[in-house]
DNA sequence: CGCCTCACTTGACACTGTCAAGTATTCTGT
DNA sequence: ACAGAATACTTGACAGTGTCAAGTGAGGCG
């Protein structure tokens, strides 16, 4: 009788991905509190008793969506051939399918007026994603330029082209960026292959 | 006596006008379609007679916006040596400058969720900042590689170095971002000076 | 003068996040 | 075993949001 009626559910874990489905069905302006508690078959107040504000939701599916993010980049880097080139482009692969793929996911993940990058799980998860790309930048050190400078090169490249490249909601305009395809940015870079 | 009581007042510009003040002041979360009408003195249903629906004034900020980031690139550019890596960086500067000092509204420029690119003076606006970069990479069409792909590669890492150097609202946290200067991204990829 | 159009106001509606108070269940100490 | 407290949620209210329908009033035009 126990087996269905009281389970100790996880009302957090829930409401998280509820945020997450409605994100990926209805894009950001799906995603509300009350629906969220709605879709987790809750009342309307119930979450503000597992996050402060709305910001702490956001915050907890950011955090979520930094852990998928990871393990995207790591799943394109495991079958990469070992080499440095193919290792680093391989993560950025990753990443331009990530943020393609979760497109309002993304966009929350780096909207630093929705989500508090104070939260400590949230800056460990997406520090994680971070050390990923800079394990695989490691190998350019003679690049010339400070340690940190690739990383950044890279990060702030990906991060503006899929800023540039995201598409209209609908009858999508032809932004110059979609023409362009990110190998060849990558190449200007990374030339000494 | 016409004098104050009936000039033919153009109440789209000052929504526009109050719209930018409130993004200036008080950030995204303050800009209001009732709080643009209060500040503009009308009625909060008196917008609907101008714009289709709040994207519509969104839309009208952000073209606003982009005529000031061209003549703030511009500005930049004008006072730059007449050498072609001068220029460049130049409006990289400007451009940099322009996302520090408007953060709000440049972040909103760039946010097809909430501004429709579809629209003709919104795309004219943000074509013509465009081509400032444009039209200073034209020189180094010697890197190899297509034609676009300096402007794209700028212009990501432009982008993409606002969205990870963006500060938090406060006690921002330290980003990796901010311990590398973009000339050094910039000598990256410009390096035949 | 009568009418019409335009620019705006008034009032309503559904929806949002947040808060205060109530309720039922579970846990704890003795 | 049982009183009391803590936990986890519900109910109801509030101010604020964007949008829509209907009303108002002034200026222009026949």
């Amino acid at each position: 009788m126990n087996k269905n009626s009281k389970r100790p559910r996880n009302l957090r874990e829930d409401l998280v991905n509820a945020g997450l489905k409605l994100l990926r069905d209805g894009g950001a302006s799906s995603l509300t509190l009350r629906k969220c508690a709605a879709l987790a078959g809750v009342s309307h107040a119930a979450p503000a008793h597992h996050f402060a504000r709305i910001e702490g939701l956001l915050t907890a599916i950011a955090a979520r969506g930094y852990e998928a993010f990871t393990a995207t980049m790591l799943d394109h880097l495991s079958r990469a051939p070992d080499l440095k080139r193919d290792r680093l482009f391989a993560i950025c692969k990753g990443y331009l399918e990530f943020a393609a793929d979760n497109e309002a996911l993304y966009t929350l993940m780096f909207d630093s007026s929705q989500v508090d990058f104070r939260d400590p799980e949230l800056r460990a998860k997406s520090n994680a994603s971070f050390q990923v790309l800079e394990q695989c930048c490691a190998p350019f050190q003679d690049l010339g330029a400070g340690p940190l400078t690739l990383e950044i090169t890279i990060w702030s490249m990906l991060h503006g082209y899929c800023g540039l490249t995201k598409k209209a909601p609908e009858g999508g305009v032809g932004r110059p960026a979609n023409r362009v395809p990110f190998e060849q940015l990558f190449d200007l870079v990374v030339s000494s292959s």
